[in-house]
DNA sequence: TTGGGATGTCGAT
DNA sequence: TCGACCTCCCAAT
């Protein structure tokens, strides 16, 4: 799913097995073409997430851009590549640490671009704070939003507020704050959205260990199903759970279209703006989620 | 086996 | 506001 958390995770698989290569820079389906010619032998210097976009730095000052978008894929291996089947659009191959080599190949990418150091800086200068990153600046992002009449839901969808936060974990971080999608933002106030942040700070990380959102605290998952891995049903607190009862109150789970996605929530618990605890909620508490999540990294 | 929807954004109209 | 991107997953047939 890329959100941020995917697209961290692929610039770290960059950064551990391409980084320090030359690369052969190639597009099979001819679309990125010129692109392609312009990095084709050059070598890797290092990658960097910043919300849903990765960024390739190249010798040279050339840098590539790449936004997944819905449904972009890079896929890796190692060895001799696949031939290539579908639409390429961009196939890197390096020589690998031992030499055997190795491949990435991307498909489906809403953006894919050879820019400046200018240009990819003018790039995140667009984007809002990332949770993920060290310069992730807390204090602005709650901010903004304690000074936007706009809803909630819509300000955590907007990447010039948070870069890396998509439907999933809007839905979810909300429900976790018990907060109404539809708050506007001077309401929410300032200390309600630092709480968010520190939220999706704790959420990402654990998007990033574990490969997968999981957003559930053990003890509001099924009984027998508390411990070992989650289960893709019990992952969630609403997202794609509308009809179904509320985790924490029973209630029905609610869905609207609301510019163009869809927005889950529970009506009861995040009704108005309840007092919230105190503490952020440690997803990673426990040591059956610890074993589960190294069981998923191999 | 087929078909619809999805984690997202951008450019044309 | 709509289509493009053109993949993956799951439900319906």
């Amino acid at each position: 799913m890329p959100e941020g958390h995917t697209v961290r995770r692929l610039a770290d698989v960059f950064q551990r097995d391409f980084r320090g290569q030359a690369l052969r820079v190639s597009s099979p389906q001819g679309r990125f073409a010129e692109g392609a010619a312009l990095l084709d032998g050059t070598e890797l210097r290092r990658a960097e997430a910043h919300g849903k976009q990765m960024f390739l730095g190249f010798e040279g000052g050339r840098w590539l851009r790449v936004h997944l978008g819905l449904y972009g894929k890079w896929a890796f291996g190692t060895g001799e590549p696949p031939e290539p089947r579908g639409a390429l659009r961009v196939r890197l191959l390096g020589p690998g640490a031992d030499g055997a080599g190795v491949w990435a190949d991307l498909r489906g990418p809403t953006a894919c671009e050879v820019v400046t150091t200018g240009e990819k800086e003018a790039a995140r200068a667009k984007l809002g704070p990332d949770p993920l990153r060290r310069d992730g600046d807390a204090g602005a992002f709650a901010d903004r939003v304690a000074r936007s009449r706009t809803s909630i839901a819509a300000q955590l969808m907007d990447q010039a507020v948070v870069a890396g936060v998509g439907n999933v974990y809007r839905a979810e971080v909300l429900f976790r704050a018990r907060t109404d999608p539809f708050a506007p933002g001077v309401e929410v106030g300032r200390d309600r959205a630092l709480a968010m942040w520190d939220d999706l700070v704790v959420l990402l990380r654990d998007g990033v260990k574990r490969g997968a959102i999981v957003t559930t605290l053990p003890a509001d998952r099924p009984a027998g199903h508390r411990r070992g891995r989650v289960r893709r049903e019990d992952a969630h607190y609403v997202y794609r759970r509308h009809g179904l009862p509320c985790r924490v109150c029973g209630a029905t789970v609610l869905t609207r279209e609301v510019v163009g996605r869809n927005l889950f929530w529970c009506p009861v618990c995040q009704a108005g703006l309840p007092e919230l605890p105190s503490e952020p909620l440690d997803l990673t508490a426990g040591a059956d989620l610890d074993a589960s999540a190294r069981a998923q990294r191999t």
